[in-house]
DNA sequence: AGAATATCTTGACGATCGTCCAAAATCTAT
DNA sequence: ATAGATTTTGGACGATCGTCAAGATATTCT
């Protein structure tokens, strides 16, 4: 047990909560209070993961009021009050599930991922030939861009953060890599429909990509209309040349 | 004239300060008291000039202490009186430079520009052959990473913030259009020393490259000591086949 | 030199930030 | 129902933010 600091309550660790420790030092990691005298042992047990599951289940919940206020703000100017004032709850009780701002952010960042990563999956698996994976793929990319603007803006922008605060480093090139793996699976996946490989690094694949979709991301939200039909425009060419 | 609010003080536009007007609305632009009474004309405008000059020359010595602090800290981080820290004055001052925080970043993403846009066109000029084109590149590109990181990270942190303010968006446009068009004149050169020309369009181009750059420098700036070689690999091997 | 202007300092302002805590409210187990 | 634990509230704190303006200082012009 740990005890913390001026308070003199005692503290846990819970799973959710060591999971969500990564690499930030001793500076407080999110806790929870128990009852300083322990329960013997095993029937508290289901009790026990109840009570855990309820508080990450929470802490998602709260994660992800946090990520609407995020991409509607930037993580500039996102304060912990406005995020409370996104959920049902008040500005305090983010301490109670979260150390600090940090920890709340990477937390964000880490449920953040599980909504990207496999959103092309469906149509690479589907797709039975080049022609209708193509077709699916420049459909979703441009739905992606139009509807989800926001949030994909707050990846760029939480990406840029990881230039300069290191406890977002490790999520973030996480993450990073399960994109790269994505592009991969779909450039793999064209490729072999039309019995080849692809012809450059998965890096390359990605930072193509990547940057072709940063790009017109910031050419939409700039007004420009034709940022999306420029995107699929130049896809359509680049990706039977290099799968 | 315009009168400015609740000051009774008459205010003009200076031309270093019109250039810097950009896309802003009514919302601050700097500006500088003059005497009310005007001077008839002619004998005034070499000293009028001068006094322009010297005004933008110190926005510029302010913008680039902000840049230094930008760059060290990060847009989200960075306040006004951190900035005036790094240069030789107090943070009043910024003030009477700028009409407010916004100004003064622009100023400083305007400036900043000029200093990155040009960085490859000595060797590109210089190179005679493919071979000395590509090793020029390859070790400038491994040179900025090591000694430019931090001013890099800003550069895509403004980017992201460009998605999230509008004032910006304009500024980063440019800048990005810039660097796309440099990356072009180093593709172009080396396709034509070959005897041919890029295979891929300038929007594409820029964004393999840009990509790559980016994911380098996080790795790099990561503590991984392997992030530059492996760019400069990645480089090398795809330079080839897309010019 | 003295007056006028330009530049800079200094301190204050209200707002808002992240954090913390005591108490109220809610839930759980007996 | 009652006690104890958990969860939530709401206000307070010190710090820091951008902005502003009055006055001190430096510069320029006559």
């Amino acid at each position: 047990m740990i005890s913390q600091g001026a308070s003199g309550h005692y503290w846990r660790r819970g799973d959710a909560v060591i999971r969500s420790l990564g690499v930030r030092k001793e500076t407080g990691v999110t806790q929870r209070k128990i009852e300083t005298t322990r329960r013997p042992n095993r029937p508290s047990d289901r009790i026990e993961r109840a009570r855990v599951d309820k508080f990450s289940a929470r802490r998602i919940e709260l994660a992800e009021a946090a990520l609407e206020t995020l991409a509607e703000l930037g993580y500039a100017r996102t304060s912990l009050r406005e995020i409370a004032q996104k959920s049902e709850f008040t500005h305090g009780v983010l301490h109670y599930y979260f150390s600090d701002k940090v920890d709340l952010i990477c937390c964000c960042v880490r449920h953040y991922k599980a909504k990207c990563v496999t959103r092309y999956d469906q149509i690479t698996s589907a797709a039975q030939s080049r022609d209708e994976l193509m077709k699916g793929f420049l459909e979703k990319l441009g739905e992606t861009v139009r509807d989800e603007a926001r949030m994909h803006r707050l990846w760029y922008d939480l990406r840029s953060q990881s230039l300069f605060e290191e406890a977002f480093r490790d999520d973030v090139a996480e993450i990073d890599k399960s994109l790269e793996d994505m592009v991969w699976r779909v450039a793999s996946r064209f490729a072999s429909l039309g019995g080849r490989q692809p012809v450059v690094s998965r890096g390359a694949l990605y930072a193509l990509f990547d940057g072709l979709f940063q790009r017109c991301l910031l050419r939409h939200l700039s007004g420009d209309r034709k940022a999306i039909a420029d995107l699929r425009e130049e896809v359509e060419r680049l990706l039977p040349t290099v799968a």
